[in-house]
DNA sequence: GACAGTGAGCTTTTT
DNA sequence: GCTCACTGTC
């Protein structure tokens, strides 16, 4: 592939110090920071390669794909695109023991929940007492960890700057203190290009994100900048970016954007639903007329909460201004921890329906307590209210186990109606799922059990659950293992799963869509809650402003924004 | 320890 | 308008 490039950027790809290379979505960063790395890799001794550092697994497939495209197959040798995490542990995995004279052990997520549950007092004490004393390293302390090998370390820090004379990192405004810190010692022994678009500062919340972080860099090191940021290759002939730096300065675009549309629905759930369904479909409509055989579409909702909403609104027959849309099928991009332990609970109410006897009993309540374990523990690393309601909805289930060992009456209205379920069996997987799940919903302190076990896919017969089931009945007339069939399937999908490049319908949050790119957009807000502007935020709005930029700068061809009447305008003039 | 009633506050989170 | 934390009652 051949690119013509202004001054500019051959000045970018010719400076041999650090760039700062900053511009907007679709401007074309990723692929100057891999021409340069074209460029130097023809330099390099044997076993040098270039380094390019991101944060998710997402971003890398992405910047991997765009590497295809420009490099030779012997060039893309010559690339390490990874994540800060897997370089990190990497690091740590093969230095550690050197320098600290143990074996670090990697800390998961959920073990250091399950210690983090168990410990009182200050977890972050705590968690660097377990690296220095036992050398067990926890996830997110791995960029921290590794931070610290490298600047106690100057012959580790040369000889990773011998082995990456060159170093790429991206989306550099949403770099931690802990992060910093590593790329920072790395800065300091071989030549890096830092890309950022200041405007995608979306995890501000984060703890360690500093809103000054160019700034910082600026004034620790001399570096060549450049601004992409007029330019736009994503979506040439559109205007959607003009429409995003419209969000952000809160100026309405002149003259109005074609490819950006705005529609508000009256604020009735039924409606919203609807309205839902019938713009994506209609975005679909649009999309083929433009000749995209194949459309990617993305719904993206400011909350996870919304994420339900729309993917229950496109997953039913609806009729829209006395216009009938049948359901669409679409993904979801959930956090499958929570999903995953629902589905759990699903499994073990089969095997309680197959075989109703005091040890299917404790394990359906076992499953969830532990459900709203893992909940709690989710609401206590996330920030968020409820951890006490979902501990103390543990304890209640927990509570009827042990009344059952007792032989005692269950107390709790939950754990009766979990404990006593003895529906018959179908013998259709997916009848026979959905019966369990509905069981669930109709307590107030299990609802979201069902809520969150739909977001597995089951819903065909065709999905590898639905499938193992069948199995599993047509061996034995009932489901006595679904249990560990389910743990089985969802542990490979964790493994596997998830990285798919982009394929129809997709529905995730504004924050989850960054760095992904789709043919068309669809922004859904609430209309009780799930706003696009925070209220919070209020008179200017301006992190809610670059979030939304990033949403309408996803799409490649066109967006519809769909908002409840009466929404406060996204322009003040 | 279960649960009904009451008043407050309501997001996002790459591994 | 819903859900959480908290409080009082059984």
């Amino acid at each position: 592939m051949l690119f013509e490039l202004d001054q500019k950027r051959k000045d970018l790809i010719d400076e041999k110090g650090h760039v700062l290379v900053l511009g907007g979505p679709g401007s074309g960063k990723t692929t100057l920071a891999i021409l340069k790395a074209q460029t130097l890799i023809l330099t390099f001794k044997p076993g040098q390669n270039a380094l390019f550092l991101s944060f998710s697994r997402a971003a890398v497939q992405q910047i991997l794909l765009r590497c295809k495209e420009i490099l030779s197959s012997e060039q893309m040798k010559r690339i390490e695109v990874r994540t800060y995490h897997s370089f990190c542990w990497e690091l740590l995995r093969a230095h550690g023991q050197a320098l600290r004279g143990f074996p670090l052990v990697m800390m998961t997520p959920g073990a250091e929940g399950v210690l983090r549950t168990q410990f009182t007092g200050d977890w972050g004490a705590e968690r660097r007492r377990l690296l220095d004393e036992e050398s067990r390293v926890s996830f997110e302390a791995f960029a921290h960890a590794a931070a610290r090998l490298l600047e106690e370390s100057k012959a580790l820090r040369h000889g990773i700057a011998d082995q990456y004379p060159f170093v790429i990192l991206d989306e550099f405004q949403d770099t931690d203190n802990d992060q910093w810190k590593l790329v920072r010692a790395l800065a300091g022994a071989t030549q890096c290009a830092f890309l950022a678009d200041p405007e995608q500062r979306i995890y501000n919340f984060r703890p360690g994100v500093d809103p000054e972080r160019l700034n910082i860099l600026r004034t620790e090191f001399t570096l060549k900048e450049g601004d992409l940021q007029d330019d736009n290759h994503r979506s040439k002939d559109s205007d959607v970016l003009r429409f995003g730096n419209a969000v952000v300065r809160a100026v309405a675009p002149t003259p109005a954007c074609r490819d950006v549309a705005q529609s508000a629905y009256a604020p009735i759930d039924n409606i919203f639903k609807a309205a839902v369904l019938f713009y994506v479909r209609q975005m679909f409509i649009d999309l083929r007329k433009r000749g995209i055989a194949e459309p990617t579409v993305a719904v993206l909702a400011p909350s996870n909460d919304l994420v339900i909403q729309v993917s229950d609104a496109l997953s039913a027959r609806r009729s829209y201004a006395k216009m009938a849309c049948g359901p669409l099928s679409h993904e979801i991009a959930w956090d499958a921890e929570l999903s995953a332990s629902a589905a759990l609970c699903i499994a073990r109410l089969l095997e309680q329906r197959s075989d109703f006897c005091a040890s299917t009993r404790k394990a359906s309540l076992a499953q969830a307590a532990e459900f709203w374990l893992q909940s709690k523990d989710w609401c206590e690393q996330h920030n968020r209210t409820g951890a006490a309601t979902n501990g103390t909805r543990a304890s209640a289930l927990q509570a009827g186990a042990s009344a059952i060992d007792a032989g005692k009456t269950i107390r709790s209205g939950a754990a009766q109606l979990v404990a006593d379920c003895a529906l018959p069996l179908s013998g259709d997987p997916v009848t026979d799922w959905n019966a369990s799940r509905a069981v669930l919903g109709g307590h107030k302190d299990l609802k979201e059990i069902a809520q969150q076990s739909r977001m597995v896919g089951m819903t065909t017969a065709g999905d590898p659950i639905a499938r193992a089931l069948s199995d599993i009945w047509a061996a034995s007339g009932n489901y006595s293992g679904a249990y560990r069939a389910v743990a089985a399937i969802l542990e490979q999908q964790r493994l596997i799963g998830a990285e798919r490049p982009p394929r129809g319908c997709m529905v995730m949050t504004l924050h989850k869509s960054k760095g992904k790119e789709f043919d068309g957009v669809v922004i859904v807000e609430g209309h009780r809650g799930g706003e696009i502007l925070r209220p919070s935020e209020a008179p200017h709005f301006a992190d809610s402003r670059r979030v939304l930029r990033v949403g309408v700068t996803r799409a490649r061809h066109r967006v519809r924004i769909l908002r409840p009447q009466g929404a406060t305008s996204l322009f003040e003039n």
